[in-house]
DNA sequence: AGCACGCCGACT
DNA sequence: GTCGGCGTGCTC
């Protein structure tokens, strides 16, 4: 008998082994998706891990319900990526298989049945299966779960199977697979008018209609226009539904179907390319040169140094070589202008993949990437699991990025860091690119595992921005601007250039607070202050999406003194208002970003200097390259370094020198920095433009107190809803880990940085580990304290997750 | 993760 | 007397 070790979609160890009907033995491959049966009544996609003979003892195997396609869907190279990551980020291979695989593609639960219209030999059925037959003749589908009604749990599947193999029933193409190819309506016009006598009498005809008669006129012009077809949607769009329908029931116009594919074609037009500067010629050299040395190679090039130009030059290499390469960039980045931009050098042989694509759009760019039509691949984190192969090269954009750390769900990988797995695959190459890089690359540098070239000059040699510190300790001409910012901002506006203020919002939230008494509003499911939103005049939490109407007294004292204390963006916005009443000014934060086009008709809106004046949080550090920017503005630089993580100094740093880069990149900008705290050694580093020196001061600081890249993070947070719970978990934890593990490399317990969030109490604890050592034992002894809490009744139901390498 | 089983409280 | 709360255990 041949048995099968499946991977279902579910956050279970190990995988699942099934047994291989008869008909099928011998043609399976590993990477393949089958159905399987799971528990009483549920259907599970599954993928198959390993094909044996090893019949197992302890379990009785169920049978493979069916095969969802003849090839493998998954290759060996992406099954054994995911092995790698459910090992190295502690989950398991469920959750990877789950987070890799566009939903659309995965059955989960609902399993649906309907009859496929073959006659039916009632006489060759048995009770249960005339049951289901029956109840499909009133109903075009079932569920699994109705039909528990009337079967017998454990004689659902067996039933289902055996219509399923009479070919009486199919499993519900909604389940099978949610993707349908996308069908677009085109128009003809009826054949008979080429006989230009019917024509006449036609538009004879329809003389009485003139929308329709404008209608067909202009479509016949488009038709001879141009060459492809006219879909529907356009003539619609022109005119009326209404119009367009009169023609078709006039029969003046024909409709017919085509499948087209969901990501546009780029065809024509492709770009040359750009000569390289001497400067970029001379780090594309020494790229290459290092390439022969090191696998990976980090760029540190300041910004509008043009990096990207060299990125170009070095895929096209690949190409040549007949190899495919991998270009990620942080989620925001991927915006129409990029991937227009390589789809004109490079044709429609790209292929994009990020989240804001659909469930079908990601399947089509799934299967096109197994068929191979892609030479180059653009997208965000996500894209390290679609099925590549043929990889020459990968690319990182902002290396640096924390968008590359998947922090919502399950696994908590970061992209940068499994792009060498990746290329180490494919034997491929890998280049870090960032005007600002991780202390960790440093690192690698220094370590000699990665190669280092350097690009400091900024393209057209344009003098990178002087940079000015205000204390904001002397009185300000508003709140939260100087005297020094405004005539800054004045000068700007009246040379007709365009300013960006930026401000973290992160940790500065506008909150309610009572004058009279103190009170501040929180939320009753966790431990924060509600924020006020002014717009919709309500208080939210961040973190459960609570909200309420604003109180008009204080719930604690019904004194009439609320006030709104700490800064959001809105303030700035009003006090720029207040000061420069002439000025266009515009607001870019998540609020104002959420509408499906805003960043586009923004980045449009800025381009054509409809602004004057961008107010943003962390958004504006990134993309906004526009050549009459010359002022940036950091309102309160101390938000950022006051941020209770050891990474606020690397972030401060990278974000501040990222800002910066978006002034004067035509003509030398400025850069005014606001801070409580002008002495701190870090803003003096930013203004001379160190980030050399900066990087080393916050490396030796990193070494000194046990910290990445010096030593490696493991956390791992326990969630209950009662505190104690999760508290002695925890507990239980810490004291099991000790035996191997000693102060100071083991932390807390320690409540989380918000105790409570959504009712649930949160207790962290932190592992640091050697960097130069493996952390394989240390792995291995998280999970086995996570076994002993399993052993503990009381402990089993705390929630516990494990971050690899949290940021 | 689901989902069934099982054991205690407030209801027609 | 029963419906339904969620604690517990299992899934090849």
């Amino acid at each position: 008998m041949e048995f099968v070790n499946v991977i279902l979609p579910l956050p279970i160890k190990g995988v699942f082994t099934y047994h291989v009907p008869k008909v099928l033995e011998n043609s399976l491959q590993i990477g393949q998706r089958v159905v399987v049966p799971f528990g009483g009544k549920k259907l599970y996609t599954g993928i198959i891990l390993e094909i044996h003979k090893i019949k197992p003892e302890l379990y009785k195997t169920k049978e493979i319900f069916t095969i969802l396609e003849n090839e493998a869907f998954v290759t060996i190279n992406q099954l054994n990526f995911w092995k790698w990551i459910s090992e190295y980020y502690l989950c398991t291979l469920g959750d990877v298989y789950r987070n890799a695989f566009p939903s659309a593609l995965k059955l989960e639960s609902e399993t649906y049945i309907r009859k496929t219209g073959h006659e039916i030999i009632w006489e060759e059925l048995d009770e249960r299966e005339i049951f289901v037959m029956q109840n499909l003749e009133v109903k075009t589908s079932i569920d699994l779960k109705e039909i528990e009604s009337f079967i017998s749990k454990k004689h659902i599947v067996p039933t289902i199977k055996s219509l399923f193999e009479k070919n009486l029933v199919e499993l519900d193409e909604q389940i099978i697979e949610k993707y349908k190819p996308k069908q677009m309506v085109y128009l003809d016009l009826n054949p008979d008018f080429k006989n230009s006598e019917i024509f006449k009498r036609a538009l004879l005809e329809i003389d009485r209609a003139p929308k329709q008669r404008e209608a067909f006129l202009v479509f016949i012009q488009w038709q001879q226009q141009r060459t492809s077809h006219i879909g529907k949607r356009e003539l619609v769009d022109r005119f009326s539904p209404a119009v367009v329908k009169g023609l078709i029931d006039r029969n003046f116009l024909i409709e017919f179907q085509l499948q087209i594919d969901r990501i546009e074609d780029y065809d024509d037009n492709i770009e040359d390319f750009n000569e390289l500067s001497e400067a970029q010629n001379q780090a594309f050299h020494e790229i290459r040169n290092q390439f022969s040395k090191y696998n990976t190679v980090l760029l540190q090039g300041v910004t509008s140094s043009g990096k990207t130009e060299i990125y170009f030059h070095l895929i096209d290499e690949q190409l040549k070589l007949g190899k495919n390469c991998l270009l990620l960039l942080p989620e925001i980045s991927i915006t129409t202008q990029l991937v227009t931009k390589i789809q004109k050098r490079f044709g429609n042989e790209v292929g994009v993949y990020h989240s804001k694509l659909n469930q079908n759009e990601r399947v089509e760019v799934w299967k096109n990437t197994l068929n191979n039509k892609y030479k180059i691949l653009i997208g965000a984190r996500s894209i390290i699991f679609l099925p590549i192969q043929n990889i020459g090269l990968i690319i990182v954009d902002e290396e640096h990025d924390s968008s590359y750390k998947q922090s919502d769900t399950l696994p908590l990988y970061n992209a940068r860091d499994c792009v060498q797995i990746l290329a180490h695959q494919f034997k491929a190459k890998v280049l870090l690119g960032s005007a600002t890089p991780s202390m960790e690359s440093y690192y690698n540098c220094d370590q000699g595992k990665f190669g280092f070239v350097e690009l400091n000059q900024r393209f057209g040699e344009i003098k990178l921005p002087e940079v000015d510190l205000v204390s904001l300790r002397t009185p300000t001409i508003t709140p939260n601007i100087s005297y020094e910012l405004y005539e800054q901002i004045k000068i700007c506006l009246e040379n007709k250039k365009q300013v960006i203020l930026f401000h973290n919002r992160r940790g500065f939230s506008p909150i309610l607070e009572c004058n009279q008494c103190g009170h501040s509003p929180t939320c009753p499911n966790c431990d924060v202050s509600l924020t006020y939103h002014k717009v919709s005049s309500t208080l939210r939490c961040h973190y459960c999406g609570n909200t309420r109407a604003l109180p008009q007294t204080c719930p604690s004292c019904h004194s009439h003194s609320l006030e709104t204390k700490g800064i959001g963006t809105q303030q700035i916005e009003e006090e720029i208002i207040h000061l420069f009443p002439e000025a266009r000014v515009a607001r870019m934060d998540v609020d104002t970003m959420k509408r499906k086009h805003a960043y586009e008709i923004l980045f449009e809106k800025m381009h054509l200097h409809e602004i004057d004046i961008l107010i943003g949080t962390q958004m504006v550090t990134k993309g906004l390259d526009f050549d009459s920017i010359q002022l940036v503005g950091v309102i309160r630089a101390d938000s950022l370094l006051n941020f209770p993580n050891f990474r606020a100094e690397e972030r401060t740093l990278q974000l501040l020198t990222q800002v910066s880069g978006r002034a004067g990149r035509r003509e030398a900008g400025k850069v005014l920095i606001q801070t409580f705290d002008p002495e701190n050694p870090l803003y003096l580093f930013i203004q001379e433009n160190n980030y050399h020196l900066a990087k080393d001061t916050i490396l030796q600081e990193r070494k000194e107190f046990l910290y990445p890249p010096y030593y490696r993070l493991i956390e791992i947070t326990f969630k209950h809803k009662k505190q104690d719970k999760a508290k002695k978990t925890a507990t239980f934890v810490v004291e099991y880990l000790r035996n191997f593990i000693q102060e100071p490399f083991i932390l807390g317990p320690e409540e989380g940085l918000i105790p409570r969030i959504n009712n649930y109490y949160i207790y962290k604890v932190l592992l640091k580990h050697p960097a130069n050592k493996s952390t394989k034992n240390l792995k291995f002894f998280i999970e086995q304290s996570l076994t002993k809490v399993e052993s503990v009744q009381a402990y089993r139901s705390v929630k516990i997750t494990i971050d690899v390498d949290p940021l």
